[in-house]
RNA sequence: GCCCUUGUAGCUCAGCGGUAGAGCACUCCCUUGGUAAGGGAGAGGUCUCGGGUUCAAGUCCCGACGAGGGCACCA
């Protein structure tokens, strides 16, 4: 005789047990035909699953976000179903929802093509229209593996082998083709309207690489037509932004084959990269850091020291010179430490605050080169604080603060904090971890941050704290990074003198902002699409005529211009003039300068924003004026009047 | 590194066994035009590289290298 209670407070009572169905079709019939699954005392069950005692409930439909992710992994057995229709043979393993959709993980003899793909698509929009029940079957672990042994599905075996004995198994039946699931699922296809398949590529069985290879077919899904249609509008818009393409397009870098995985800096982007790294300096250096310089190629004896050359020894580049094996650097934290060590050192001196805008080079594996986002030469904004226990925290604070201005300048306000703490494999005390786990989690804490707890994902030789940012299409980059250190002062020696007149060894923070530039530049294109701010552009102004009469006066404006101290330039070629508003707004110029007769007569210029805006008329003057203040105040927004 | 896809003019791409194509960009000429493409002519490619099949190979096959999408990796 359960009593259900509902989300409204209102109960229900039923004779005998009973569904989510049954009291979907009691509440109303068009409930009825929305539901999708059930929430009962918090955990989620199928429609047609009896519920024998009292219970809270809710309906799920797809307007839950839960209703979302039953609908795509549901598309994940459709997958499947289609494709053991359309290849018998295809063995399948796992099909998970993801963000956005779900995939399935299946082996099968010949690979799958862009028309494999049409043709199981369309095999699935077949399927659906069918608008068949999805049945639901609760077995004990021996009949799963009587029922996918007959079928010849080892890895659904394997799957199995490692469900605890006491675990119920619910077998999906799509029809003939039966899947296995927690669920729960939807009760009938025609729940499933909206998806489409993306792509086919390789993953390995149960994420290992020393298993074999899978094909992996994505698929997205949505709750309607309409979000599907937003949600491919939104890689498009993605895709346009990728900064790859406008990198090319604006002539800001290159990659060719002699150097993979380094950048070609054209003058354009290295603009960029010079008026970042300015700013850098200028922030830091107002945070009492140091700036030093190390060297490149650094003797192995070192790395062996450091202990790089065990764990990393595959990852880095190395040269010979007489006899000696080098290493080119792959971090900057050995040579910083050469720089402390250097003299006898008093708990006075510290914090010592040193930074580098240290190249580094690694041999990153081929297949995870990304653009200017994973590269194997890159240049960090590195910096090393050498500071006792009591110290971390504060220094931790000021760091916390030093970042949040920096992505400030940026308008990146949404900032995710994660702090990773200590991993099985770790050096150092347990009573030196709590101190600086604690000493970390108190720093954010004080600042009044929200931030999430990563266990057991820090580095071996101590905790970090992790800073990503949003960009404007919600995507998350992970960018800053403070990690304490107990190891590495240790392993090359460093030590300060304490009060007592003994020796200590520093702690040691490892932090970055940017993380590197390459990578934070790349992020910068994405997030603005190309049209920078004023200050970070690499040409701010182009200046240009009416007619070939006008060409002295740009000449002179344009020179004056860049003795102000912008980049500008001027465009004299016999083109008309809505020809070159159309090229340099393209170019993403945020202010094009145009002179005619008219100006010329009243020694003004007219100013057009690359939004389109007429500025109007103005002279010279009080343009600087307008520039002047865009670049100090860092605006984000040029076209103001 | 692994799986799949891919590599043609400066850029974007077509051609998919039979003597290299388009648009834009470039050069020259005409045009001097007021806020997102004025007109004409011309020049430009050992079709990534190395093998093979064929009377004949951007075009088919094998390999290398690069790139793209994933997976694995990311001190």
């Amino acid at each position: 005789m359960p009593i259900i209670t509902l989300p409204d407070g209102s109960e229900k009572n039923y004779e005998s047990s009973v569904t989510i169905e049954k009291i979907a079709t009691d509440i109303g019939p068009g409930l009825a035909k929305a539901a999708l699954a059930g929430r009962v005392n918090g955990n989620l069950l199928d429609t047609c699953i009896p519920i024998t005692n009292d219970a809270e409930i809710q309906i799920i439909t797809s307007k839950d976000n839960e209703g979302l992710e039953i609908i795509r992994h549901s598309f994940a057995h459709l997958l499947g179903h289609a494709v053991k229709q359309l290849y018998p043979e295809a063995k399948m393993a796992i099909g998970p929802v993801i963000e956005d959709g779900f995939y399935y993980d299946i082996s099968y003899k010949d690979t799958f093509t862009p028309v494999d793909l049409e043709k199981i698509e369309k095999r699935i929009k077949e399927l659906i229209n069918k608008d068949y029940d999805v049945d639901v079957e609760v077995v004990s672990p021996e009949k799963a593996t009587q029922v996918f042994s007959e079928r010849g599905e080892i890895f659904k075996l394997d799957i199995i082998k490692n469900i605890p004995k006491d675990e119920i198994i619910k077998l999906y039946k799509h029809e003939e083709y039966i899947d296995m699931c927690r669920g729960p699922h939807v009760p009938n296809t025609r729940h499933l309207r909206a998806f489409k398949l993306m792509k086919v590529s390789g993953a390995y069985w149960r994420g290992d690489s020393n298993n074999e290879m899978l094909q992996r077919i994505y698929g997205t899904a949505w709750k309607n037509s309409k979000e599907l249609k937003e949600y491919i509008n939104r890689i498009e818009e993605a895709e346009k932004r990728d900064h790859r393409k406008l990198g090319k397009k604006l002539s800001l870098f290159h990659f060719q084959e002699e150097a993979p995985g380094m950048i070609f800096w054209h003058p354009n982007g290295w603009t960029i990269y010079r008026v970042l790294q300015d700013f850098i300096r200028e922030t830091i250096s107002k945070y009492d850091y140091q700036e030093l310089k190390s060297p490149q190629i650094v003797c192995r004896s070192l790395w062996e020291k450091s202990g790089h050359w065990d764990k990393f020894k595959e990852d880095m580049f190395t040269t010979t010179s007489e006899n000696k094996e080098y290493a080119i650097k792959p971090m900057n934290c050995p040579c910083h430490v050469q720089v402390f060590n250097q003299g006898l050192k008093s708990y006075r001196d510290l914090p010592i605050r040193l930074s580098e805008f240290g190249s580094c080079h690694r041999n990153e594996p081929s297949g995870a080169l990304h653009g200017l986002m994973r590269v194997r030469n890159f240049v960090q904004d590195d910096g090393h604080i050498f500071c006792t226990n009591e110290q971390i925290q504060e220094e931790v604070q000021s760091f916390i603060d030093l970042v949040f201005e920096v992505y400030k300048a940026f308008g990146f306000n949404s900032i995710l904090i994660k702090l990773s703490t200590r991993p099985e494999k770790r050096v150092g005390s347990d009573e030196v971890w709590d101190k600086s786990e604690k000493a970390l989690s108190d720093a954010l804490d004080s600042k009044g941050l929200d931030w999430s707890l990563l266990p057991g994902e820090g580095a071996f030789y101590g905790p970090k704290i992790e800073f990503s940012l949003k960009d404007c299409l919600n995507r998350v980059w992970q960018c800053g990074t403070i990690q304490v250190d107990f190891s590495m002062p240790e392993r090359l020696n460093s030590s300060y003198i304490d009060v007592d007149g003994k020796k200590q060894p520093p702690v040691m923070l490892h932090r970055a902002i940017l993380g590197s530039f390459e990578r934070f530049i790349g992020i910068l294109i994405e997030n603005y699409s190309g049209n920078l701010p004023i200050w970070l552009c690499p040409l701010q102004i182009v200046v240009m005529g009416i007619t070939d009469r006008n060409n002295d006066a740009c000449l002179d404006t344009k020179s004056k211009l860049i003795k102000y101290g912008f980049r500008a330039s001027v465009d004299t070629r016999n083109e008309k003039v809505g020809f070159k508003i159309r090229e340099h707004t393209m170019q993403r110029i945020p202010f094009l300068i145009i002179i005619g007769d008219k100006e010329e007569e009243n020694n003004e210029i007219s100013v057009r924003t690359r939004e389109g805006k007429d500025l109007g008329k103005m002279t010279l003057d009080k343009f600087k004026l307008i520039m002047d203040e865009s670049i100090s105040k860092k605006s984000l927004v040029e076209s103001k009047s």
